[in-house]
DNA sequence: GCAGAACCGTACCGTACGGTACTTCAGAGG
DNA sequence: CCTCTGAAGTACCGTACGGTACGGTTCTGC
């Protein structure tokens, strides 16, 4: 959630600082806040500047969404052998993060924006939105988790045959219905720690090995 | 998905009549298609009578709601008592259905209306469309869902001690994240059946009793 | 110091919406 | 036959938005 607008490789740095506001105002007000006049007013710009940067609402949107998703990063450390105990532990920070990010502010306005843009009457490029916002802030997440369990399965502490399939399940036992509740204006659960240790743990139910975190560490390619 | 007008219990069959007509423009055409004008229009009635029976646009909006809702009847019929197939059937029945209805035309058009509507800037009644959404829209779903897996804990197919947090895996495991992507605009899924089937699995993995002589397993590989 | 570009602020235009008022028409009841 | 009620159709109003045009100002390169 930084705020800074050092590095962004599409966009200068001033396009960046108007893009920093045009989010904050989607933040604050939803959609209809989010007028070219009220942005011009908010980042001290002029609209004819906005028309000029971005051409169009259409194309101003889509470089909000691509400049959220560049803020958004997700580290992949791996590196250390994974044990039985270590894999749980990064799952759940896994899912703690899935949820974290799933509810931050800009995330839900974002997804509000797209899903909103996203009915049948919006042209050829309808769901042009939701099809970038889809790819860009969820690519990181993907593979990040799918980094994960492939991991899982190559030391054989995980067992399944279809990577996608497992992640698929994976997320839909972190995420249940939670995700659209909130975008319907639920507010955001109570415990993320609590409903990750409930996911991982039946996630693991389902995909791991027989072999028992304590006796592990004997497995055929054990070194 | 009744067309028919029949015995609504809060509005008129004139009433119902229009808001049909409201529903067909929202899914045509999205929020943008759905004006006061256009409905009246549409709808071969004056503005002046929608204002007078719906009082605000709000209120259209959730006459419609409450409209829809009262169209989706999930029969329960039970009685009979419950066999392990037989509780693997209902619940993949019950999958199917779900994800029937979340990918119908007048579900996701309602939805991304409700959605659309629950920015931050909705004021008090900000989310009341969400909440009267995922109220009137849920829970004859739930309750059925719900009555399924409490009697197959009554009668000793599954173990659980939270019957909302099992509901809420069993809801995780059969929808995942594709209510949001048809949200976004992505087509639906090819074959519901194979996730449906894929989802039961998993759940009956996760909560059944041992004492089922279960030598099937069946593989959810490639069929 | 100067020319040119980039940009800000604002005014402006066409459009379309939500909501209201007014006129007209159809039917029910006496 | 007359009247009253309700609803259709339409005209209208205020507002607000997306997008454009223009004058004034700051920044940059030479």
């Amino acid at each position: 959630m930084r705020t800074e607008t050092a590095d962004m490789p599409d966009f200068s740095p001033r396009q960046n600082e108007v893009l920093e506001q045009a989010l904050r105002l989607l933040v604050e007000g939803g959609e209809k806040a989010l007028t070219t006049s009220g942005l011009a007013r908010a980042a001290s710009c002029s609209k004819e500047s906005l028309y000029k940067w971005f051409g169009d609402r259409e194309g101003l949107l889509a470089a909000m969404i691509a400049h959220q998703a560049a803020k958004v990063r997700t580290f992949e450390r791996s590196g250390e052998r994974l044990s039985a105990e270590l894999l749980r532990e990064h799952l759940e920070l896994f899912a703690r993060d899935l949820l974290e990010v799933l509810s931050g502010d800009v995330s839900l306005a974002l997804n509000r924006l797209a899903i909103g843009q996203s009915g049948p009457g919006a042209g050829p490029n309808g769901s042009k939105l939701g099809k970038l916002l889809v790819e860009h802030g969820r690519r990181q997440i993907d593979r990040r988790a799918m980094a994960l369990i492939d991991a899982g399965k190559r030391v054989g502490l995980l067992r399944f045959d279809n990577a996608d399939a497992a992640y698929h399940t994976l997320y839909g036992l972190i995420v249940s219905d939670l995700h659209v509740r909130m975008l319907l204006g639920e507010p955001g659960l109570k415990d993320t720690a609590r409903q990750a240790e409930r996911a991982i743990d039946a996630f693991l139910s389902l995909y791991r090995t027989e072999k028992q975190p304590l006796e592990v560490l004997r497995t055929s390619s054990a070194r």
